[in-house]
DNA sequence: TTGAAAGCGTTACCAC
DNA sequence: GTGGTAACGCTTTCAA
């Protein structure tokens, strides 16, 4: 390893001028640059980071804490933050999580030196933890959580329920489905609560008691969506629409739906939430959620808060959107169109 | 920051004696630790990763090179990356590679200080850089391409396009249309033309002559899927099966058959390649590529080179498999079975 | 404009 | 067993 003293020695110049050269830190000569630039390019001379970060304070380096990964949503996430980060001079570490504990070791052990910023996604973390993280010097951004004093980039998860739930009842139904994540779900989400209330909310504008033997709750993953579909459509009574607080889990339902010998939409219309690439293909109705631009605003705040003078913490809200496709119709309509 | 002379302070020790109990390097009374102990939970101390890296020689990261790390293959390799990660004591640094503009940049700024281990997936570097890399002290494990002197994991790609095409001529096809990715791409990517050479053999195997109109080329995106579907449906004679190098290609150019009112398997069979979600969600048959096996094993092998006694480079081919599903039936049939 | 030298926080070696 | 003290490679202040 060939270190700046070296390309010093070889350019018979000191280090320190050395690393003048490297950082434009100015006040060198043309000609003494031009002689360590050749000294650089002959010896092939590459900084250290480490000893750079240690010595600075800071390593160049931003983390992304995000659950569960590689879910299409928090893909399409990351697609954003790492089209932000290109051209940036930052690394990117990459914290999964996996469940609470892998969560909160992640937490322990970070510290300034390990990132100079952190984008936490997906996640609502403890105000005590974020403080601490905060405190040690790093710049934190959220996105999909908030918390007073921290820059965040979040939806109005309500108004998405509402709107997914509106549309149908715009359709004419009166018997809607719901499915989402537990409330008491090991991570503490509340974006599915949200869209619950959400739900809630429309049924309640439009005067339609809420049947709690409608409502339920469980995993976004497609066999669960499933699952909780076949329970809901093998009911007496079945609703005539579902509205999913996730695409997977409208994926599922779709799949046992039809699996029962009912079509979508003539029998049952559903609405999923996210609009990842695979909603597309599906023809799903869904409320389309920004997620990639989440990602790209989210390490645009985080790199700004990283430069001379970081600016205010401050509160994005990004709008949701329902994509009206071909899984929603009015009830009792065989093929309908929307 | 607290620093490990403010806890050797604390607890009335020297610096080397707190490292010694940080690092579990024994030598020390079961007495001092305690009091060590007790001071580094009281101060809340952490080791600055940085320091530690600098001092050791090692940073206890791991790098991961991999192009276009959203495509559903890449995301599926990468969960097995990081599950391989887990309970390691090492940290994950993700460079993204869009262009091969971008891979230099990163093979150049790549050393010994900024990972201690890399994997390269799904990517052929120049043997040059390769070397240059490993010179720098750093461990390298090659996940689907292959060079002397370094780990890696492959499949036999050659295999799995005589595979698919043998598939389709044990159905009875005799045209059979092949796409898959620019033999002269600029990544130098050549699974694709692998893979057109198995297809080449297994039809010269079975004595049918390979039609040269029928063998096209593009990028691995559902549009150029079908795009090149589209070509290849409406020539005069056009091919009744299609082997495409990926499942998202192969989803492209069912979509354009049934655009042009061709049904799948009825008109026209299709298989894919890699066997991602999607594919059976489509139904897709397709040769299946251990994806998350390939990046599991990938960095469970870069550990173990990390390790005390670095092992042997060792070359591990993963078996490519046929999964039948229901894109694939007998030429000129409607709705046929496999 | 430049060189020398003092850190940055650890680890590891060497005495005691 | 334990403390002192060089490294590790860089940045940055201080003189010159």
């Amino acid at each position: 390893m060939v270190t700046i003293r070296e390309v010093a020695a070889h350019a018979g110049v000191g280090a320190g001028t050395v690393s003048r050269v490297l950082n434009d830190s100015g006040h060198v000569s043309a000609d003494t640059r031009t002689r360590v630039l050749a000294a650089i390019s002959t010896l092939d001379y590459r900084p250290n980071p480490l000893a750079r970060g240690l010595s600075r304070g800071r390593c160049q380096t931003v983390g992304v804490i995000v659950p569960f990964f590689t879910q299409a949503s928090a893909v399409e996430r990351l697609r954003g933050v790492v089209a932000a980060l290109d051209g940036s001079r930052y690394d990117l570490v990459l914290f999964d999580v996996e469940s609470p504990e892998h969560r909160d070791e992640h937490v322990a052990t970070l510290n300034r030196q390990r990132a100079d910023g952190l984008l936490v996604m997906s996640m609502p973390l403890p105000a005590a933890d974020l403080g601490r993280v905060a405190g040690t010097g790093m710049s934190v951004v959220l996105v999909d959580s908030r918390q007073d004093g921290f820059t965040s980039i979040v939806s109005d998860d309500v108004a998405g329920g509402d709107l997914a739930t509106r549309h149908l009842l715009d359709l004419g139904h009166r018997r809607i489905g719901f499915m989402g994540d537990a409330p008491d779900n090991p991570f503490g989400f509340t974006s599915s609560s949200d869209r619950e209330d959400g739900y809630r909310r429309a049924l309640a504008d439009a005067g339609v008691p809420v049947d709690e033997s409608l409502v339920r709750h469980g995993a976004h993953r497609r066999d669960v969506g499933a699952d909780l579909a076949g329970q809901l459509l093998s009911s007496p009574e079945p609703p005539t629409a579902l509205v999913c607080c996730s695409d997977v889990q409208a994926a599922g339902a779709i799949e046992a739906a039809r699996r029962m010998g009912r079509t979508v939409p003539g029998d049952v219309s559903v609405v999923g939430f996210d609009d990842i690439e695979m909603a597309e293909h599906l023809g799903l109705t869904t409320v389309r959620q920004p997620l990639y631009r989440s990602g790209e605003l989210g390490m645009t705040l985080l790199l700004e808060a990283l430069g001379a003078e970081p600016p205010e913490p401050t509160v994005h809200e990004l709008d949701l959107e329902l994509v009206r496709r071909a899984t929603t119709a009015p009830p009792h309509t065989k093929r309908g169109e929307t």
